[in-house]
DNA sequence: GCCGGAAACTTACGTATCGTAAGTACTACT
DNA sequence: AGTAGTACTTACGATACGTAAGTTTCCGGC
């Protein structure tokens, strides 16, 4: 009754397409992740590889060229093949404070401390 | 060469994790939008439907039982069956600022505008 | 000058998740 | 009694993902 949906809307629809669209980008198993490593500092696929534990070779190919597809990282390739190198773009290091809201949301709201010692060395 | 990587490496691998828990919970497809749509006001399934354009019911009955499962919302049932309604939580509301933060970036990084009518039904 | 190992992928295949469409239980209105 | 609306549920094909193995190019050892 009195249907107050319409009371609703501190925020504009237009705001609402816009976090559909970043999370379409972001929000695919273990792009998060991996943009971050890159963003912190891992260059190479084998950095990226240790710095997101449980990310497989085919996915982790998969993400880094959907992001350099979409602008977010910049792959070059040396003049010794099979030494790649990835590197964020402006937009890219614009989603950290994004990216920083989220980890500290989960520090506070979920596992507490935020360590990896969760529940089990599985998954 | 030379690993740089601690040039720019300020955050501890903790936060990693911490990023990747957030985006499992709503980095699924339509959660976050879901999600934002009961931060914004709509209180019920067909409020929620209409907010986020392009979810089946399939996928929002799914998505808010996770969401309720993970203690981001509220489930109440209305003496009168027939009339669910959704409330979101302190986890839940201290989410915005990150999912603000999202849409914000795109805003500036992508679309431009953030409008709907960007070209149409595709995808 | 051939072999093994490492880096950066690529391919193959089975499972899990998602999209589309239809169906169900309950109530209100006519 | 019949129709419409709300909140789901079921079925099934399509897409995404996980796991493991193979490929290409280089480098160092023998």
């Amino acid at each position: 009754m009195t249907q107050q949906s319409s009371t609703s809307g501190q925020w504009p629809p237009g705001h609402c397409l816009g976090l559909q669209q970043a999370l379409e980008l972001i929000g695919g198993r273990w792009t998060g992740s991996i943009l971050l490593a890159v963003l912190s500092g891992a260059r190479r696929f084998s950095d990226v590889r240790v710095a997101v534990p449980g990310v497989s070779d085919r996915l982790l190919c998969d993400r880094l060229r959907r992001l350099e597809a979409e602008g977010l990282l910049e792959r070059h390739t040396a003049t010794d093949p099979g030494l790649v190198g990835y590197a964020p773009t402006e937009a890219a290091q614009a989603l950290v404070p994004a990216l920083r809201a989220l980890s500290e949301w989960t520090t506070h709201w979920r596992g507490g401390t935020g360590r990896e010692s969760d529940t089990g060395p599985d998954r």
